[in-house]
DNA sequence: GGGTAAACGAGACGGTACGTCAAGTCTTTCA
DNA sequence: TGAAAGACTTGACGTACCGTCTCGTTTACCC
């Protein structure tokens, strides 16, 4: 039988460093030349201590991410509510293209994504703990036009929220095409199409 | 300057022990657990050999895939066309669903996205050589809808298809949803919608 | 100014635990393997508890020997005295010889001997401690043998204990020979014709 | 099935540089903050080549020894031979006493002692490799006095040897008591007297 | 008999070194 | 001279213990 590490002992400034450190290396050095080493070295913290509780370097990636998010302000996940739809997810999805040219978001996303990929696990939390929370925003955003009659009420929203989304995701994540305003409109276009009542 | 191999010299029996070797590997024991090493050693080949002809182990598993796909026949790539786009879809995208949920697809393809991801040269590499031919087949079926008067004639036909398949991709790859026949036919449907003239 | 730990609130029980745990591991594990960890875990001590009363882990294995020295009645220190200093002699030579062949003698001692060679504060301490009272009593056995004349009256006794243990010890502790009762005999031979009065 | 490295194809520079820097470090930090990782560093050396030619830290501290005592010149060992016994084992003896002085002999032989205390197999080695040549030169000046009639033709040699020199190794090993040129003498003269004719 | 201070068990912490693994380079040998 | 074989340097891995440092919890003395 294996010993747990007791929760209650656990140093929150180890934590926050090691939650800090990650970040910062993913974004000097990109996913690839991360090591669990490199992270504890900058936080000033010994392996074990990461290793005692994280699984995973995935994890440990995930955490940073989650911490990154939490501090950010509620209201950033709702989306704006003009009551004119098309304007309203024009403005988000150019805002979310100009966000995928930051280079700051490039490694880390590439690095999450990339743990996904290789660890149902990891995707599971994802959904659950960052994607799920954003996804409900934007469903929100999408029931208030089913009730102003702007969408089809019986729209399956997963469905709608990857009709909209994930061309965008895939040309950024696999680079397999460029990434523009026009695009942007383009896909708010064919999505209002679809889900037209 | 450094000096280049001479192609003309270079082993074939080498070539294809290496690349049969890589493809046995990645099925067997999975992307993360792949080397160099070990694709050397089943190949019966010296490592240099490898890094001779090979920029980085991506270079390798994308070959891999090449030749792969090289050596199935040729008309996989068409879609099939009976006149009636939705029938077709229908049956192709059922046929995406189950390719996979297939195990033998899963190691593989996932572990060539991970490259892709981190190497923006494998991915331009995999644009032209792996997905191109393949969207190329898949925009001539669209193309002969709009002939027939089922799609709008001046729909853009990436953004068709990245409307068809990427949330489909999306939730293969990130596993941020089951996949169904019926969700296949959900998306068939939208498509539709979306490109109707 | 460090603060002293108060002796006379020593733990009597953690104390016992801990030199038995010592003295059990040794023999189990052998010197190479024995760490303070396991000791403690084996006491149920915590560690904090070891680092407070001993500066060493060599001054633990040498407490624990003391402890089990102290154990063993005294008269054991006393060599028998027959009047016949050569039978005497034999009788111990080839008891110690005996001693020296049993296994459960190997670990502790080899253990004991291997800190003293690499710390002179320990080995000052054995020589006091351990060494000293034994060597005592075979060098009362030695004076009353020169006062029955079988022995120079001038010899030097401590050089004459080395004469006869030293080589007998050094086989044993660098395996530089086999240790069999006609060694003793003959040792106890040479010892006598070199201090014969 | 474990794999052989093949010794022909061994670095001899590398070995060069792992016994060197060996030599280097036991001298500067003493045996207890020896580590393999200071002597791959130091030497310009990965661990793994040390790894891949000795089984333990114990075996290079040896091969370090070994190599040292090659490098001297032959003659060395050969004790003198004026033909008056006595006065060439005072010589003799009161040399040996002033080496053990030495700082510079401290480190690395209290090393090599405490690796065979725990390690039959090196002690075998140390004793064919290492001992063996030096104790058969010291026979060879015993033989020769045997000869001459000054010991007898009887003796056993190697008892005679250990009855030589084993006293004064204990004292300096296990810090038993002072080496003076006084007590090599008094040695010397126990010697005689034990082994005369 | 309750208050308090020190020793205690437990174990998390920052570290060092371990012995292993694989990366990519370099060298030798063979065909 | 390309390729196999594999030794080499490098550097990260995940583990084991080190000795120090909190944590509550006894325990034993003092008021």
């Amino acid at each position: 039988m294996v010993k747990q590490p007791d929760p209650s002992r656990r140093s929150e400034r180890s934590r926050q460093a090691i939650l800090t450190a990650a970040r910062e290396l993913i974004s000097e050095l990109g996913y690839a030349k991360l090591t669990i080493e490199a992270i504890a070295a900058r936080a000033g913290v010994g392996k074990q201590t990461i290793y005692r509780w994280w699984p995973s370097k995935g994890a440990v990636i995930f955490d940073a991410f989650l911490t990154l998010s939490e501090d950010g302000p509620e209201q950033d996940l709702a989306l704006p509510d003009t009551g004119d739809l098309e304007a309203d997810l024009r403005t988000v999805m150019r805002a979310t293209v100009a966000e995928f040219a930051d280079p700051a978001f490039e490694g880390p996303v590439r690095a999450l994504n990339s743990e996904i990929i290789h660890d149902p696990a990891l995707a599971a939390q994802y959904r659950e703990q960052l994607a799920g929370p954003v996804d409900e925003a934007k469903k929100a955003r999408l029931r208030s036009a089913q009730r102003a009659g702007q969408l089809a009420a019986d729209a399956d929203l997963d469905l709608a929220l990857e009709l909209l989304y994930a061309p965008l995701y895939q040309r950024w994540l696999l680079r397999s095409g460029p990434l523009t305003p026009a695009y942007a409109d383009a896909l708010v276009d064919a999505f209002l199409k679809a889900m037209r009542p």
